[in-house]
DNA sequence: TAGATTGTTAATCGATTAACAATC
DNA sequence: TAGATTGTTAATCGATTAACAATC
C-alpha cells in the first residue's frame, strides 16, 4: 500500500520517515481487533502491578501468546512509536488503542433478560472501560417490572421500542432462553437497535444492516476439555 | 500426508478408496475444533425446525459462515462420508463430532464464586450437551455456605482441596472477583484441578500442566461495539 | 440420463515468522 | 561505544478458495 509519505526518485525507494498518522480510516481485521483488545487487556492488568511505565514489545507478546514482531506491527498500524532500546510507553499504547477502538464514544445498552446472566453482565467491571454503559433492563416476568438491576429500572418487553427510542440505546444484549431469542431479535431491530449481542444458545439472524455477535461460550469450553479428556 | 490405503504403481497415484477412519489419534488443530463444535451448534439448533435429515455442506457452510469446501474438507476429516446429489445425515455429524470432541466423556467441574455469573453458568442449558456437569460450589461469603444452587451445594472455598478430590471434579470455572482469581487458580492446582475456565476480568497463570482458557468476552464486545461506533 | 453435490487436488491468499538494518 | 530493542522487508507457513472429476 502505498501512502502520502512513499516518494520515488530516480527508481530508488525511499524508506517513508512520515510520522504514521493512526489508522483511522479504512477497517480494522477481525483478528486484528482481537488482539488489539488483548493488548489493552493486558495492559490495564499489568499497570497495576508494574511500577515501570514502559513495556517492550517481548513482553505483550508473550502475555497474549502471539508473536514479538506482530505486536510491533499491529501498535505501527495504529500509529505508536516505541523507542529501540527502551520500549513502548505503556500509556500511550493504552491510549491509542483506546481511540482507535472506539472506547471514549459511549455505547448505550439495554439487556433483554434480567435474569441471573444479564444481571451478571450488569455488574461485569470492565465493561464501562470499553465505553459500555447499561441503560435498561427488559423482561416478561411482571415480578420483575420495575424493580432496579445494577441502577437500572426493568421494563416489560412490550415497552421495548418506546424505551429504546427515549433512552437512545443501539445495542442490544441478548440474555433470554433460545426459544424466545429470535422473536425477541426481531422486536429490537423494529425499535432500532443496530446491534444485538447475542448470549442465548442459538443463532440469531437479522437483516444485513443489523449486526449480531452470537457468542458462543460452548466454543471456549469445548477447546478446554478437549484437551482435558485427552491428556487423561 | 500418505496413509496406509495410498498405492504407488509405476508410477500411477491410485486414489486411496479406505475406509477413512475417523481422525481421533493426533491433535485437532484450534481452529478445526472451534468450526467443528459451530456446526455442531448449528446442526443441533436446526434439528428442531427442519423435518429433513440430511443437510448440505453448503447450508452448513451458510449458517457458521465458512466455505462449503471447508465444511466438506472437516467433516472428511472426522469420517463422516456424505452421498453426492443428497448431502450428510444430520445423525451422523452430529454423532461424529460428539465422538471426536468427546462430548460422550462426562467431565466433572466445580464453580468457584457463587455470584450471578456462576448461578448463570450452572443454570446454562445445553452444557450438559457438551458433557460437562456441574458437582459442587464455592465461595467464601459465609452466607452462602450450604445453600443450593441449580442443585449443586455451596461449599466455603477453605474447603476446596478436600471436596474437588472426593468429588473427583478436573475442572474448575472460575467466577469470581478479578483480584482473587490467581490466587484461588493456584489453590485450585494445587487441589488436583487440570483445567481452569476464567471468567474473572483478569489472565491467570498455571503450571504448564494445567489447562488455561481465559474467556475474555470483552474481545466480542469490543469487535461488535467497534463496527456499531463506526457505522454511525 | 442429466443434474446436483460430494471429495480432493491445485492455486491463491493472508497471516505468521525470520532476518536484519536502523536507532537509541 | 556496545548492546538491546524497534521497524520493516522478505520468506515461510498455513488456511482458504477455486476448480473439477467422481458419484449418486
Amino acid at each position: 500500500m502505498r501512502t502520502a509519505g512513499d516518494t520515488d526518485e530516480g527508481g530508488v525507494r525511499r524508506r517513508k520517515k512520515a510520522v504514521a498518522p493512526a489508522e483511522t480510516r479504512g477497517w480494522m481485521k477481525r483478528l486484528t481487533l482481537e488482539r488489539l483488545t488483548r493488548y489493552y487487556i493486558c495492559l490495564c492488568d499489568n499497570s497495576s502491578r508494574s511500577q515501570s511505565d514502559v513495556v517492550s514489545s517481548a513482553r505483550i507478546a508473550e502475555c497474549v501468546g502471539v508473536d514479538d514482531t506482530q505486536v510491533r506491527k499491529d501498535l505501527a498500524l495504529i500509529g505508536v512509536r516505541g523507542r529501540p532500546r527502551v520500549g513502548f510507553k505503556r500509556g500511550e499504547v493504552i491510549a491509542a488503542i483506546r481511540g482507535v477502538l472506539g472506547f471514549e464514544k459511549q455505547c448505550k445498552a439495554v439487556i433483554v433478560g434480567a435474569g441471573r446472566l444479564g444481571g451478571a453482565i450488569a455488574e461485569y467491571p470492565g465493561f464501562a472501560d470499553f465505553g459500555l454503559s447499561i441503560v435498561a433492563f427488559f423482561d416478561n416476568d411482571p415480578e420483575k417490572f420495575d424493580t432496579v438491576i445494577g441502577g437500572c429500572k426493568v421494563y416489560s418487553t412490550g415497552e421495548m421500542k418506546q424505551v429504546i427510542r427515549e433512552l437512545g440505546a443501539r445495542l442490544a444484549i441478548l440474555t433470554c432462553p433460545a426459544d424466545s431469542a429470535q422473536v425477541l431479535a426481531d422486536e429490537l431491530v423494529d425499535a432500532g437497535i443496530r446491534a444485538i449481542w447475542n448470549f442465548a444458545p442459538t443463532t440469531i439472524v437479522t437483516p444485513e444492516d443489523v449486526i449480531v455477535g452470537n457468542e458462543h461460550v460452548s466454543v471456549g469450553l469445548v477447546a478446554l476439555t478437549y484437551y482435558l479428556r485427552r491428556s487423561e
